[in-house]
DNA sequence: CGCGTCCAATACCATTTCGATCTCGATGCC
DNA sequence: GGCATCGAGATCGAAATGGTATTGGACGCG
């Protein structure tokens, strides 16, 4: 698991779209799907059902993603410390 | 910035040596170095200072470690969860 | 139905990233 | 001074990541 595969997996579960995302998150959409194929596969649960035209949340996948989101804000907030810290 | 960065950084804070948190992480020492060097590299800041033998963490790496060691025990919180998820 | 469209998944290739080995430079200890 | 220790640098091979092209399946519309 890493910090990317959580921000790419936020930004689907967002756009409930794929390829959006992609366009969103500036990459193009095959290796998007990859990353959450590999995400789920490593996590031992579906984090989207697939439907015929487009993806919808398990919920799995909403838990997920409020606990991902929390991580990436945890993350962000250690960022901006570090550019405000009084070197 | 990587979640494996976190890792590796909380490894040599921990042992206050970089070779032995290699040995620990079960890589090689070389690779260890520049990977905090990035990380550093990124956070505008050292975490260490290179003394003649050996490191020392900075008064901010003893705070980035603290928040980087919270940051990947909700990590591990969530994958644990994930794996006791009623499927 | 059948055709076109939409959307995610797959196949394949190029590039980048990461780790291992070898070596060097610097420092502490005898 | 000579040697051991430790982190950093250089180089190479392997793995991960992204891009393009394409496929397969489902929906909408005639």
């Amino acid at each position: 698991m890493s910090l990317q595969q959580l921000q790419y997996f936020v930004a689907v579960a967002e756009e409930q779209h794929v390829t959006r995302a992609a366009e969103r998150l500036r990459i193009s959409q095959p290796p998007l799907s990859r990353q959450i194929q590999a995400l789920e596969d490593e996590l031992g649960q579906p984090l989207f059902e697939r439907r015929g035209r487009g993806i919808a949340l398990t919920a799995f996948g909403r838990y997920f993603a409020a606990r991902a989101t929390a991580i990436l804000d945890h993350v962000a907030s250690v960022l901006a410390d570090s550019k405000r810290w009084p070197s």
